[in-house]
DNA sequence: GTACAATTATTGTAATGACAAATAAATTTA
DNA sequence: TAAATTTATTTGTCATTACAATAATTGTAC
């Protein structure tokens, strides 16, 4: 792998640092791949992030807030993003009747169809990128990280 | 954690896609941390990066190549990285007398010393990340991490 | 040596992200 | 109930990143 590779050129503090470089290494290298599957489809990582979450509301709407706490990345950009999904029409947006402040985003049949189409690609990647570790393994490392602070 | 309660909140395809999702965002988490660590010094992780990596070289320059490929980022962007880096005085640069497509970077004394000042409390985030795991589970993180491909 | 390909780095431009300030609606409080 | 505070979102601005095109140098085939 690329990534055990670079490790293997530096030289590290301590093993706390070792495995927070690795982390962040893995995590790019997955952001890369995920991101090249996705461009077909002219849908960047986070959007794709954001239909994913509005399919797991089952037809409930979002409010932006929600989605935000859930990608973790800045309200300012959400709004931005929401643009864009909105212009392609993955997304409906309407004010909430209950309270005007916020705005109820929810995935639209179009978004529904190409998040299944992208959702072929990204899991191939996926399991691609998780191809050499068992059940157990998988279990483990899920553990592992629950513990990260 | 912040993650904890992320992962709990999604429902996923398969164990594979649950560990790349939560290795993201353990990847996001470490990200926003660190940087948040960086920001009295006005540097951000990548450039904090190029510096440790360049220390890491003793003295001996690196081309943008090699820093490129040890961050794993964009050639263009490591041009403008490592402009903003002279800038600030903490590395020089000179075209390599051997071949002179490459430009060969060195870390400062400047250099040196404000990144000697930054390991400090970036180590501080780093342990406080991994507190709750021991020796044995950083090895085991390790080893799984290497398995990803 | 000249033509052509490969390597190394830079630049232009558009998209994305971070951060702070502004707006607007709802809620609390005095 | 007017004023202050909180909540939810938007906007502006600047830094960073991605992607494509270009430039400069070197290597190679003829």
């Amino acid at each position: 792998m690329d990534v055990e590779q670079i490790i293997q050129t530096k030289s590290f503090h301590s093993l706390e640092q070792r495995t927070v470089i690795h982390l962040l290494l893995v995590g790019n290298r997955i952001s890369e791949m995920v991101g090249q599957a996705l461009k077909p489809f002219g849908i960047s990582m986070q959007q794709f992030n954001v239909l994913r979450i509005l399919r797991g509301q089952k037809g409930e709407p979002s409010n932006l807030n929600t989605l935000n706490e859930r990608m973790i990345s800045r309200m300012s950009n959400t709004t931005r993003l929401v643009d864009k999904l909105l212009e392609r029409g993955f997304v409906s947006r309407t004010v909430c009747e209950s309270n005007r402040r916020k705005i109820e985003i929810t995935l639209t049949a179009s978004g529904a169809e190409i998040l299944s189409r992208m959702d072929t690609v990204v899991r191939e990647v996926e399991n691609d990128l998780m191809k050499n570790m068992s059940g157990e393994d998988l279990k483990t490392l899920n553990l592992l990280l629950n513990r990260i602070n």
